[in-house]
DNA sequence: CATGAATGAGAGTTCATTCAT
DNA sequence: GATGAATGAACTCTCATTCAT
């Protein structure tokens, strides 16, 4: 595949993507992405065969381009606390902006795709999330930043109530006030006082 | 409507039922239920428009059916602790069932359905449940039962996780024993040794 | 299916065998004969899923509407010859025609059905024709009309001939002569001067 | 066009002849073949218009390469009926075939191609033929082998024969017993007992 | 010459929805 | 009320054919 191929997958990637933000995944067919990119009918099929070897396109290029959850609450001289504090300001604003966000149409994606466990990537992710901050803890504990007996539950605790606050901002809507009100708790529990 | 309608009326959103447990909401066609259902095309149209009305006559039947979450676990003289350890018991079920269950179906017809917040009675729910949650923690207290300071926190963080973990057990998969851990690690939270 | 859906599978059927004897079989497509039909889209596939369906009960109506070939051979006091003879002129009409047959059609189905040989009807057909005619000859040399010792192995080469007609007619173009003369050479070959 | 330009010509319809001989005429695509010669889309394109004109092609390959049926037939000092019976195991080999074999897509080709008379080679090598076998029938009658009164009748009865066993080993299967039996039937009509 | 990306026509198929009976 | 035939819109997918490189 040539340079122009690479550039033109790149842009149906990208422009699919908004795509699936706007519809979900289920309900998305190669029609609307074939709209939406302004190419042939047959065009698009020269690159994918369906809209899940689409969607599982845009995943792969989130996961390129967003990198690490992490990297970006990295500083310099952080602290396990600010860290921590940051990731959570970060899940904040995705939760908050609802729109604009893919977490619709990969829960629908992964509703769909019964893969078998190794290859799902959700899960590989929130594991991995798991284990980070459960380290995050650790170290702020040590520093005594913060106050915390285990670990690994605080961490799991963590990870499902951000699971329940995404799913709940999809499907009851959820206001900044909430989101703030549950990471204070975390805080709070970690013996945190912001 | 004659009371031959209402019992056919019934018989629909009862077979409905299971095709959407099957299917989810979105790719659930008038013609999957028609055909569940073994009755005429036009038939299904006498009693509803589309899947969304047949889907809201789903979940209206399921909570006059199951009423309360919380009216099965109270027995006589059980204890605030007895009734959460219950509940948390019976959501333990739900969740490890994934299939024969709504929950895709209920987020898929949520995430379709911005529907204006005073109507989302997913809301209701989880607001209600929260409150009863919340009163269950202080009589526990009161009770010297459970050790907790914050009520309304801790209720919503019971809630939130057991959000994060439905919507993982239908995208990521999950097991008893993972809901065991979770449900352990909240009971001691609360100062409760099982 | 009411009275009214058997009609109208007839006409669909009546309304395909004309778009099979015009474009053999192979290229003949669902909108064809939708559009010679005069129907909707749709509503072709209630009668029918695909072109091979349609064919197959296109052959069943002939067999069903022309029944036996030589019934219309057989008169009241018709010797063996007079029917023998009778028959070879049917199949000289059906060969000179060329056009309004679904001959080629027919070719083109079986080409590409390699159906098991219990549910090839072609061949049942031919073998049927085969044992029919032995027996007409051996009734004719008994009745001195017919000089012949192979009864089978005449009848089989008969029927042979006939096919090597149809094909030529079909791919080489065949003269009212030439069929002529090929009947000539058969009835010669059983002494018959006629 | 260079000598490469030829090389490349003769490459395509070669390979093109296998994709002939597994799916007939009628369905072969241009990209059928692309994908099969391993070129480009543009490529072939180059060289042939469309699938009728390839395969027209790969009929003239065949007859340059097979030259006269009969060549191979012909040996040093072979009588008429050795010749002729040599023939015919020829045919029935090709019969027998029925996989890797040209005929079905002959005949297809043949269907659609309403040519003139005087282009239809199919006629001319068929018309060849008879006179052939005439000649060697006559042949043999002078030496005593063959007994014959119609040389020209016989001719074309075998000829005619010989299609037919053709057409019915395409559609309705035929085994070497069968094909045997009706070349026995040839010679012994005869006089030849083999 | 050769390539292969791109286009767009066209065939297949499925369903929501209507309507005569 | 009920039926189910009929319609037509909407999708999916495949190719012949062209054309810039």
């Amino acid at each position: 595949m040539g340079d122009k191929s690479v550039q033109k997958k790149k842009y149906i990637v990208e422009t699919a993507r908004q795509v699936f933000v706007e519809k979900g995944f289920k309900t998305v067919t190669m029609k609307d992405i074939v709209e939406a990119c302004g190419i042939s009918r047959g065009g698009l099929y020269l690159y994918f065969e369906n809209t899940a070897q689409i969607f599982a396109a845009v995943l792969k290029m989130e996961r390129e381009e967003n990198g690490d959850v992490f990297a970006e609450s990295i500083k310099e001289d952080a602290t396990a606390a600010d860290i921590l504090i940051l990731f959570l300001k970060e899940q904040k604003k995705e939760l908050v902006r609802k729109k604009n966000t893919l977490t619709q149409a990969i829960y629908e994606y992964y509703f769909e795709n019964n893969l078998p466990k190794k290859e799902n990537v959700l899960k590989k992710q929130f594991d991995s999330a798991v284990k980070i901050i459960e380290r995050l803890i650790e170290a702020g504990v040590e520093a005594g930043e913060f106050a915390c007996e285990d670990f690994a539950g605080t961490a799991r605790n963590i990870m499902y109530v951000l699971e329940g606050l995404k799913i709940a901002s999809q499907t009851m809507g959820i206001t900044a006030e909430a989101v703030d009100r549950e990471i204070m708790y975390i805080l709070k529990s970690l013996g945190v006082e912001e």
